[in-house]
DNA sequence: TCGACCATTGACCGCTCGGTCAAGGGATCT
DNA sequence: AGATCCCTTGACCGAGCGGTCAATGGTCGA
């Protein structure tokens, strides 16, 4: 699965033929499909595993927050600090999106992630943090910068520095806060 | 283009053949390799003239701004209301990023669309009307919400309505403000 | 020592793909 | 009418794909 998940990565998931994988790993074509049903299995398995781990991470990185807002910004700080040590991952994911058997597996974990933002941000608005609103569609937003400023550095090769990740969170909470 | 923009969007770039392009619009093969050199030429060709329009539409919302906060929420509003209006050009976008040809082709665009958005933050510092600080950083930010919530509501098949406008405007202008 | 069985091999299959090209309209000009 | 040129056709090609399977190690209990 790892060399897999750097071929596709590179080369594109089509592009890649499950040969170029077997090869690659110096084992005969049938051993692969005695782990996998077939190619497509292959990589629906490698994004649910890669985001189960993602969401590990990130309730691991919120539990020592003391408000809701702490907790936010630990979010994002682990998602992108998950982001910058899995960049083939993020390749995938993008293209997962683009077929539907994919973006069906993809978009379940969206809403999870969606929920668990949603929900501190909810929490905050209970607290009197941050203004009342629709808390689905911030932390919407919320992911949003966070995963193009992932993509972003991920994309250039450059280390995900602590001024990025400062950006982020500025503009996720300022954001919040509203006008 | 059209067709082929639909059928690549419906169904996936690999998945999509030129066979199945030309059956559907009631042509020959040969007539399609008369105006494309390739298939991935005509990917490269639709996203090309998709970025152009894209950059028009939002040039010309912006011009009647008074100030640069203005000229960048026109912007955002602009971007918006072009994805919303041009679904499968997103699905297409997503699909070039995973694979080298095309996404170099996509982080020209991208390259330009951060360029434009920074000018504006940048003259936003120049006048007092925001702190100074990282104009391209901010712009990536920016670009991060306005396409995370375009690809959210083009998904959701939900039209791009007022609130998700004003989420996306107001979370990028207060977060520019800063703390 | 000898089966039983799990894991592995790689030649092979049918199929579809992107791409080619000889042949054939059908305007337009001479 | 004939020649020229542009556009179009679809049968065809070699290649490479995802996936199969009879044959074959290698290991371990009896």
């Amino acid at each position: 699965m790892a060399f897999a998940t750097r071929r596709f990565a590179e080369n594109g998931f089509h592009p890649t033929s499950v040969s170029d994988i077997v090869d690659g790993i110096g084992v005969g074509k049938g051993v692969f499909y005695w782990y996998f049903p077939s190619k497509d299995d292959l990589l629906l398995e490698i994004l649910r595993q890669a985001l189960v781990d993602l969401r590990r991470c990130q309730q691991r990185a919120l539990r020592p927050a003391r408000d809701p807002l702490e907790g936010i910004e630990l979010g994002i700080r682990a998602t992108l600090a998950w982001s910058a040590a899995n960049p083939e991952i993020l390749r995938l994911v993008t293209f997962g999106w683009t077929e539907e058997n994919f973006a069906t597996a993809l978009a379940k974990g969206r809403r999870i992630g969606i929920a668990d933002t949603a929900r501190l941000v909810r929490q905050a608005m209970d607290e009197g943090l941050i203004e009342p609103g629709d808390a689905t569609m911030l932390a919407t937003a919320i992911r949003g910068v966070t995963d193009e400023l992932a993509r972003e550095f991920v994309e250039r090769g450059t280390d995900v520095d602590h001024t990025v990740v400062d950006t982020a969170v500025r503009m996720c909470l300022s954001g919040l806060r509203g006008r």
